[in-house]
DNA sequence: GTAAATGCAAAAACTTTGCAAATTC
DNA sequence: GAATTTGCAAAGTTTTTGCATTTAC
């Protein structure tokens, strides 16, 4: 069902790139990409970053984010999973599946809408975070 | 809890605006609701209606939709729903309370984060891009 | 009268795109 | 060698901001 054709050619870019989104629990803005592979290939340009972050997220090699707020992240891991947003930083982590996994969400059914899947989003304060809500007597 | 503090004058442009998210259903961008402002206050600017979501959402009153892809929407009803999300024109709708009430998310704990809410979008296409899929064969 | 809010215009932030040159298979 | 991909730079989109002026209370 999924077009597996965009994926031609395997270039040092796209490499260090996959690399790059190759981590446990991370989930970095195309600039963070950018920036990372731009240490092994410095002429690497923020378009091309663009470009594959999006071609590998259509082949469903990896997964865009469009839940964290004004900028946009990415994730290495394209298995459907649970994240959890912080409110203050807007960083993303993963649920632990052990946490969610007995979540089970029933199928839905809407009269005017075919749904084909669920995004399920938890929010809070990320341990950085709630240190600084400390100090600061809860900033917003 | 929460400061009641930045709402200090009911200008014209302000009730316009929250005549305009006063809709069931209708979760428009901020540059929907500029446009039908503009229809009974032709001398608004985009940068009052930012600023006033803005401030709206920071209140409570209304709520800032960061789910919907590139671009943020809006929603005059400020209390906690699911909302439909179509991946093809990136509309949102409100799921219906009671298709969804007895979904029980169970409270989560995690080590590192605390976890104050959730957000729950299900994902689909709705009545207009399912027609418009069965001419295209499957757009993307 | 005074603080808050607006309009305008400029800038910031983020993302996409055209095209000639380079690279992969 | 041919088609894909890149780098660069320019442009597109969405959102934010500074400041003089206007407005609500």
């Amino acid at each position: 069902m999924k077009t597996q054709s965009s994926i031609r050619r395997m270039t040092r870019q796209r490499r260090l790139l996959l690399d790059t989104l190759d981590r446990k629990n991370w989930h970095p803005t195309a600039d963070e990409v950018y920036r990372i592979v731009k240490m092994k290939a410095p002429r690497v340009s923020l378009g091309t970053v663009y470009r594959n972050l999006d071609i590998l997220s259509k082949e469903g090699v990896i997964t865009k984010i469009e839940e964290a707020g004004s900028q946009r992240r990415y994730d290495g891991n394209p298995r459907p999973h649970y994240h959890v947003h912080c409110l203050k930083c807007g960083a993303i982590a993963d649920m632990p599946d052990e946490a969610a996994r007995w979540l089970n969400i029933p199928k839905m059914e809407l009269p005017d809408f075919k749904i084909t899947g669920h995004r399920l989003i938890f929010e809070g304060y990320c341990a950085h975070c709630q240190d600084k809500e400390e100090m600061d007597g809860k900033g917003n």
